[in-house]
DNA sequence: TATGTTAATATGTATGCACATATTAATTGG
DNA sequence: CCAATTAATATGTGCATACATATTAACATA
């Protein structure tokens, strides 16, 4: 990383905006003039301040120049983590451990959310996730079977629901919402928690083009934090 | 958005990718080979590839090649909102009503946090977000006054006090943490909430260089969910 | 054989240039 | 004076090229 590459410039400005050079909402020098500074090409500023835009921190028009953003939103680079992941990047050993594997009719709001017609089967998963044989998160899963023909097969005793459906129906989009919720009876037996305890809550539901593939809710044990950096 | 614009190349490589051309783990194409595929330049190539790697969906290493990640982990665009955003987004009214502001010596845990020395003043400050009158989330915050010059001056009943920070303290880093937390009495009332239900919870800590700035716990009413894409 | 050295190679990046495109400002015509 | 047209301009992007750098494979040496 030389004197003038483009991290090194990139680092530089946002300096530069951290120490108010350019006020809040106000347009700052454009890329010619930066080049100058730097002495380096337009191409090479460009980068630098491309980046700084995918952040958050300025934000770019054709014409109108460069503006630095006045109430810089932070965008949490966090990852959706996989549990089995998650269980193992603490040391634990991860082991899930089925309780419940059965296709039957989806109630209403499930089928609804999985764009199902009425009275379609679907597969209903749930999966208690332990970490060295403690309760971890509780996984209630349902699947659209013709969006992932061979799920029924899948060994799931030895490969989560959730990587078997990475690797066999990948999903192009989906929603998540995090939340947190009273444990019902099903969660707090599960968890060994008690009735009413706070539990960290992620819904997910993903599909592929028109096709829905799964959604589900994930029930974290009393206590569990989930942790980013900004 | 030509024929062979980055962009498109990128998209035609996520569909190779997703329909599983190269298998997960092994090695893909060289960029040139791509170049001469797609008929353009490695340059092109290169910036196709460097964004899908930043989406974690390949693995790329000089002279080793490039990768495809065997479960790509989906990350979350997602944006830590500020409060009165989120809340004028849903066309509510934003208001913010001050519970408490006080200059104390922090408690231990609280110094620990900001590595503040024994006994040092800080400032405490207690908010309510209301949505149109209605309680929206309870904020419980500490800020280091050597770290935030003015603070003690700021219009707090015009400003939010995060909002006030971000302008005149920026930050350059922090870690966030979401968990449920069950309600406390203090917690309770101001939501209007009952004891021990279950609040989705935000703490935050930020800080700039070697100067530890703030550190705030944000409790959301009852039945908050944070949505986002994937 | 074990180990250190060297060469080969894929990605990483800086640059100059040309042209594309969005947007604002200036200009023109009614 | 207003609206429509046109020009000016800052960013966006593609390309050819040159060189940098990490890593592996081949090779040489003790």
């Amino acid at each position: 990383m030389s004197e003038h590459s483009h991290q090194s410039i990139r680092e530089a400005i946002r300096e530069r905006l951290a120490a108010g050079e350019w006020a809040p909402g106000g347009l700052m020098p454009g890329e010619t003039a930066l080049a100058e500074d730097y002495r380096c090409a337009r191409t090479t500023v460009n980068r630098a301040l491309q980046s700084l835009a995918d952040e958050g921190l300025i934000e770019r028009k054709r014409r109108a120049g460069t503006r630095v953003i006045e109430l810089p939103v932070r965008r949490a680079k966090f990852e959706i983590p996989i549990v089995r992941h998650e269980i193992e990047a603490n040391g634990a050993r991860y082991h899930p451990h089925i309780l419940l594997n059965e296709t039957m009719t989806a109630p209403d709001h499930i089928a609804a959310r999985l764009r199902l017609e009425d009275g379609t089967q679907a597969l209903h998963l749930q999966t208690l996730h332990l970490a060295d044989g403690r309760p971890h998160a509780f996984e209630d899963r349902w699947v659209n079977i013709e969006a992932a023909p061979g799920m029924l097969e899948a060994p799931l005793d030895e490969i989560s629901a959730n990587e078997w459906l990475v690797r066999h129906a990948p999903y192009s989009s989906g929603d998540v919402a995090f939340s947190a919720s009273a444990a019902a009876p099903r969660e707090a037996a599960a968890l060994e928690a008690r009735e009413g305890d706070a539990l960290f809550t992620i819904e997910r539901t993903t599909w592929r083009e028109e096709s829905f593939i799964t959604t589900m809710k994930l029930f974290y044990r009393p206590g569990y934090k989930m942790v980013t950096q900004l």
